[in-house]
DNA sequence: GATTACCAGTCGTCAGATGTTTTTGGAAGG
DNA sequence: CCTTCCAAAAACATCTGACGACTGGTAATC
């Protein structure tokens, strides 16, 4: 026999909200149906539809405008609570994070990419190289942003890029790495090509190392 | 002139459910006051006081229980969501995460250790070491999960703690370490000394490396 | 044409009532 | 004395209806 368990109301009607959300039928910035549709649209109560939104709206996913109506502000809540927590964390210690997840992604990237990620890694290259001889800064940073969550991505593990996207992303919109600005201004550059050799290579020995390297050398 | 600015009233008690919460006013377990208290208490409304309190369900610090009552379940809404995300990634996904912050909490923790950061690897170590002689399997494991939590606060990073502390827990209920198992099993283990040692000099390279060996003998 | 006043839609809050579940204390029975 | 059973209390779950506050757009006004 299974046990039956009862499940709020209000948590039936969170999970379908949330599933609209996260599946995209309400994309980002979207305004959600209003308070009352929903009542009969699901066939609760408003007071229940209202708790239901304001546990989203806790998670971040959701905002209310009195007056105006609810929209959709984020898709993952993981991402949001994380980043939640970097806005209240040293810039130097984000920093210093990110790049424990860059080592270990060198490492297993170098064991794991396939074809299609060495393509990417070396897209990524081009187009920092390319953005650091225009002399084009916010390109420049972009595509070596880039270049990273392609190592990331190699390494096949969703956790570290989920992990990895959050955190990078909270970094460019607080603060500009200053090695990379550095290297962009002195132009010289070569831990990036060994990295991306070595993951082509297979060697997670020289990945790692040129990782820990590019942290050893800021 | 300031500009004034309309709070909700459901967010002004959510932040006030939330801070008797993280100041430890109410402990992990306990019953928070009902409802119908909370109503006169505060003076709003039960609608008002239902809604803050789902905000902080759906964080995960609180939960329900018709006929009862409603318990404090944690007091760090990031270590739930984090912990949420944890508990649907495979086992090998996190523990490649949790090495990776391992290497560059090494390498700060070289460079930033003080006197009683290196005592207490030191007795971490002890007792890892007296655990493994005495066969005990339990201590072992705690006592190892313990070490690498003491480099992670000696590189003084409140960032990297917190995220090492939830990956080690979450970790620490859903399986054991195999390689930690490994180790036990054979008696064989330079690594973890050569790693306190290394520390304790202020050498980052070598603490690194030290730590990288860690990951690729795996 | 620009400004103002109004209005419909939407969220915010409240009060009261009823249903469901759990706990608990006491009464009945062994 | 102990166990079992039941009823009442306590607490959360849900619904209904109402009113207030705010926003955005529209129509009236100057």
């Amino acid at each position: 026999m299974r046990k039956v368990q009862r499940v709020s109301l209000v948590e039936t009607v969170g999970a379908q909200l949330r599933d609209e959300i996260t599946s995209g039928r309400w994309a980002l910035g979207d305004r959600i149906p209003s308070e009352g549709e929903l009542t009969e649209r699901l066939g609760v109560s408003r007071a229940s539809i209202r708790e239901a939104v304001r546990g989203l709206v806790q998670a971040g996913l959701l905002a209310t405008r009195q007056g105006d109506g609810t929209y959709v502000t984020a898709s993952d809540a993981t991402d949001v609570a994380i980043r939640r927590r970097l806005t209240v964390a040293d810039d130097s210690h984000v920093i210093e994070v990110r790049r424990g997840l860059d080592i270990v992604a060198a490492g297993l990237a170098a064991t794991r990419r396939t074809e299609s990620d060495v393509a990417a890694l070396q897209a990524a290259l081009q187009e920092r190289a390319a953005a650091g001889q225009a002399r084009d800064e916010e390109a420049f940073v972009a595509a070596d942003v880039e270049f990273h969550l392609c190592v990331a991505r190699a390494a096949h593990n969703p956790l570290l890029v989920d992990l990895y996207s959050s955190i990078a992303r909270a970094l460019a919109e607080s603060v500009r790495d200053d090695r990379c600005l550095q290297v962009f201004a002195s132009g010289e550059d070569s831990w990036h090509d060994v990295l991306a050799k070595a993951i082509d290579a297979g060697d997670a020995s020289v990945a790692s190392a040129a990782s820990l390297a590019l942290l050893e050398n800021s």
